[in-house]
DNA sequence: CGCGTGTCATCTGTTGACCCCCGACGGGCG
DNA sequence: CGCCCGTCGGGGGTCAACAGATGACACGCG
């Protein structure tokens, strides 16, 4: 064979490694939306049997990275406008949820850890570096899905994030100016701190509806290819 | 073979087949929670190989209505009380934004419908038909889903109620009366027919809160085996 | 008598090959 | 000239067999 070297699979069952390959193929842009996935290549360039990859596909089908096409093979998902608004919708509910959850819970070592990744965003933002903010932010916001202590909201939370994709990162520049995140950032964290869940809960609701309102508009048509 | 005349398989691929067949088979109960799904047995009981049927399980434990675990097999998932109590959380914020998302959006013949299934229940609820007036119940509420427009958001939820399995019946019981039930649909509609997104909202959320407070009471214990 | 270890059966994980369906292409008919 | 139908190729769907691992049982040692 040609091509095994690469990718340097150990421990656990195939299917999981393959799984997990894909994954991070896909939602780190290497494998583009649109992409064929033909099984036989696939497997061939995997150095793996189209058994393992085939439980693979169907499991990154279920959590919708790729979809399936019956006798037609699978591609990796190309999210229309739409659907991202919807997931944007059903995200805000969501994170709403986790912070009322969370605000009560919370202990000082997540107060400070929100802090400190609210200080490092007002660095990343006066810098401009629009994607070291962007994980800092992904981060923010899933600290609070975390200390919401509910696992299952964490799962969903995780998935619906990967679904979205790179476009999310995208979605951030179309707020235009980071600063304004900063301070809504600002404001949530005040509402934390006071200990006021319902107030956190709307300020970030309004917070994650920003980007969610731009999408409407025509310059936002161009994220999505197709 | 022997035992291939009882599930009449016909057009679409085997493993969708499989995958629909035993998801019946779990949401009916008729497969309890706990049970161990031997991959060689019951292949061979419904006529098939062990291929489709292991993507079939793939695909019930990307659901969460199984549970995967490595080398020792399949077992159809068993809640814990803790994760249903997070799961009804999940579905309080999810039908929440649907019902707001949905009042701005439901036409005549939503409401009309919606008026039918309270009627209903009302009916089910004085003969005390509990059963029935679940059934009723469930599609109530998924009304308000379909109606939100948003496809993601229908998912999600479905695949959540499903999770619940017949758990969810069970804590329909644990309301005591089915009258409280009614009323608090009542008030629901009436805030819908005013056209009160935020107001149905909030009357949503307790009226789902109900059971969920009540699953803490030590009654709600015997609900889960193990 | 109890604990550790070696063996064994059984089931999952994986493989490679076969079958059939789907979509495309080309020829014939209207 | 355009539409319909038959044929062909490619690729997904399925199957039966191999191999590795896991948990259980039993034997032997302390």
């Amino acid at each position: 064979m040609s091509a095994q070297e690469q990718p340097r699979f150990e421990n656990r069952t195939l299917r999981e490694q393959v799984f997990e390959h894909l994954r991070e193929e896909i939602l780190s842009a290497r494998l583009a939306p649109g992409t064929e996935l033909h099984e036989v290549a696939l497997a061939e360039s995997l150095g793996i049997s189209r058994g393992p990859l085939r439980e693979a596909l169907g499991r990154l089908a279920a959590e919708g990275l790729v979809t399936i096409r019956p006798r037609r093979g699978a591609v990796v998902t190309r999210f229309t406008q739409q659907e991202f608004i919807e997931a944007y919708q059903v995200r805000e509910a969501l994170e709403s949820l986790a912070i009322r959850l969370a605000v009560p819970r919370l202990t000082d070592e997540d107060r400070t850890h929100l802090h400190t990744l609210a200080a490092q965003m007002v660095e990343h933002a006066e810098r401009d570096d629009a994607s070291a903010f962007f994980r800092v932010n992904r981060e923010f916001h899933r600290a609070f899905v975390l200390a919401s202590g509910n696992e299952r909201l964490c799962d969903m939370h995780e998935q619906l994030l990967n679904q979205m994709g790179r476009l999310l990162s995208k979605s951030l520049e179309l707020r235009g100016s980071l600063q304004q995140s900063v301070a809504e950032h600002r404001d949530i964290l005040e509402a934390v701190d006071a200990g006021e869940p319902e107030r956190a809960a709307r300020l970030l609701e309004a917070h994650i509806e920003v980007p969610s309102r731009l999408l409407d508009s025509p310059e936002a048509a161009d994220l999505f290819e197709s």
